[in-house]
DNA sequence: CATGAATGAGACTTCATTCAT
DNA sequence: TATGAATGAAGTCTCATTCAT
């Protein structure tokens, strides 16, 4: 079993399916890319399934490590903004796995580490903004409602930066996402009402 | 041509395409469910493709509708809420559209319609924030980014209500919605600078 | 569902897997016999263990009609020598199904309807002897071995003949096989005693 | 060439092939059994079908050895038994190889071996019943025939032992099966008329 | 002598699409 | 307009065999 073997078919079948989706994918296209006869693909992997699965795994492990515990004495919104640049950095490193990654199909199945790994996030934040609430640095809110607002933005951030070639400075990016999420539900300063006399929007 | 029997077939092919995605979803299944013989099937649709993107043609036009342009003589925000209210009621009613909408598979041919629908809707939001910012109630900001924030946090929202069967007060989500957005963007109010002397996130 | 189709292929598989057996037949073979597409296939068997399955099933209905139960008031051994004709018939008229039913694979799963049927015939054979034993028409002996021994020789038989062209006398053929089990083949008297002075077997 | 090697990878060639038959037995199924690494396999037997072949050749060496030819000078129903009770214990001892051979796939070539010995038995049986008739110590009948039934009698008693655990006394069932062809399994008299005054079987 | 990674022909099966009725 | 039997390209996976080390 070389290990050199087994990662070129990784890294293949990570640019297939981040081109083509699970299913438009195939294991032509895989083999081929990695140089490597039909048979030698089923001697590292039992099917197409499997390979897709263990590459979601790679990325819900890497994307982990990424994401720290926030340390309660030390400035937290710091810390938040570079767990969120950490994860666009990955994003950017591995485009083809964030690009899997994102593809929601509706197979259950397969997309259950995935699937898993989100609603662990979600849980983790919905628990980080009620422990503010708590401490009195976040003004109450829905807070299940809320995480999911936080975490369809972040996703929807590294979806856009996905097809850009440009160099992007993720700390920055990082730093403005949480600045929204920041001035939206701190517990101080004004609510949104409307100033009919400046008028619009 | 039986407009019924086109009729029951997109109402089939909505439930099938919903529930299984593009690829794991079959003529069978939708033939099956229409009570329609495989023949019949190719009498009003060219290919399975066909019918899929003229779904898709039926949702963007259904949620066109639904989004109505700002009038800036009345309360805008309370306008935006009620256009998130009413995307959110629509994704409800038709749950099975909204989540193949949801559904990103990574075939730029097949999901032309929905993409180019969201950028659309992005730069909507992003236009409506310059603007905003040029009459002075919207503090300077990366509006590109924050336009596909916006997007991000409705668009998760939505895959959030899918699967829940309870009755959903949309109004109140969206005015949540807004009220997150608002705060978060709006010119007066304080930044999210730490109490260091407070501790915590 | 055409049953011309269906039959077809029946006729067809019959001939391959009596030819190949079961491994060495390909659904290519039976295709190109039946004339008839590869999906066709597939439109009227699951697999081509099923149709195998099928074929095994009738061959085993048609031997138990030919096979009847000895009725006691007429003359039993006619009644065996015709149920041994009546299968000798059979399986001249059917040579490929046969041939398919001697084949023992060791594969149980495949082949449990017919291994079920010998163990059946075998069981019929023995309580048949012990009824004749308890009559008193046959001698008290090994029925479960002696069962065994007629069963053997049958089948021999029958794979004796299957490549035979010539016509046959499955009456004739019938008749000698219960004359050798009534009365076995040695020409002095009742024992098998060898006459040391007549010499040699 | 080691000769240890070679025979291990026989000796588990016979267990796999007796196990799963031909077809379902694969080299990686050997060569794990027989320790040894794939190379291995084809530096001692070109292919799959060499070692197999190698196989029924020794089965068929085996077996001629045990089956004596017929001293006239002694009593030949001792010898016949004798030689039953041999083969008999031969397929005890090495269940496995018998299994192989009563194997009948329908590959001609495959079983080509085993083919040819059935045929010699046969004829071999034949020549001793047309000179038993000769002289005189058998009745006339089909010989032909009668060597088939007598084969068949005793590959089916072989089949039936193979599977059971006890010990079985070999001669005595040699014994029963020289009987029964003897003196067939009728009571009363000789020839096997029907007594219409007793009634039944 | 031995190893085991690599090969690739070819098997089975699926399913969107066609077409004669 | 409707039917549904038939099609066949194309995909996944298996496994006997080879060959460089």
């Amino acid at each position: 079993m070389s290990v050199q073997t087994r990662g070129r078919l990784l890294e293949a079948a990570k640019r297939v399916f981040s081109e083509k989706g699970y299913h438009e994918a195939q294991i032509s296209h895989i083999i081929n890319r990695a140089g490597v006869a039909r048979g030698t693909f089923y001697l590292y992997f039992r099917s197409k399934e499997e390979i897709f699965k263990e590459l979601l795994k790679e990325v819900v492990e890497e994307l982990k490590k990424r994401i720290k515990v926030i340390n309660l004495s030390e400035d937290p919104l710091e810390q938040i903004t570079e767990n969120i640049a950490r994860v666009l950095d990955f994003t950017l490193e591995e485009r083809e796995l964030a690009r899997i990654v994102l593809q929601r199909n509706s197979d259950p199945n397969l997309f259950f580490v995935i699937d898993k790994f989100f609603e662990d996030i979600l849980e983790m934040i919905k628990g980080s903004l009620n422990k503010g609430i708590l401490i009195g640095v976040i003004r109450p809110c829905n807070t299940e409602l809320m995480a999911r607002v936080i975490l369809g933005a972040v996703k929807e951030t590294v979806s856009g930066f996905l097809d850009k070639e440009e160099d992007i400075d993720t700390y920055k990016i990082a730093k403005e996402l949480v600045d929204f999420g920041v001035r939206g539900i701190w517990k101080t300063g004004r609510g949104g009402c409307y100033d009919r006399d400046n008028g619009a929007l």
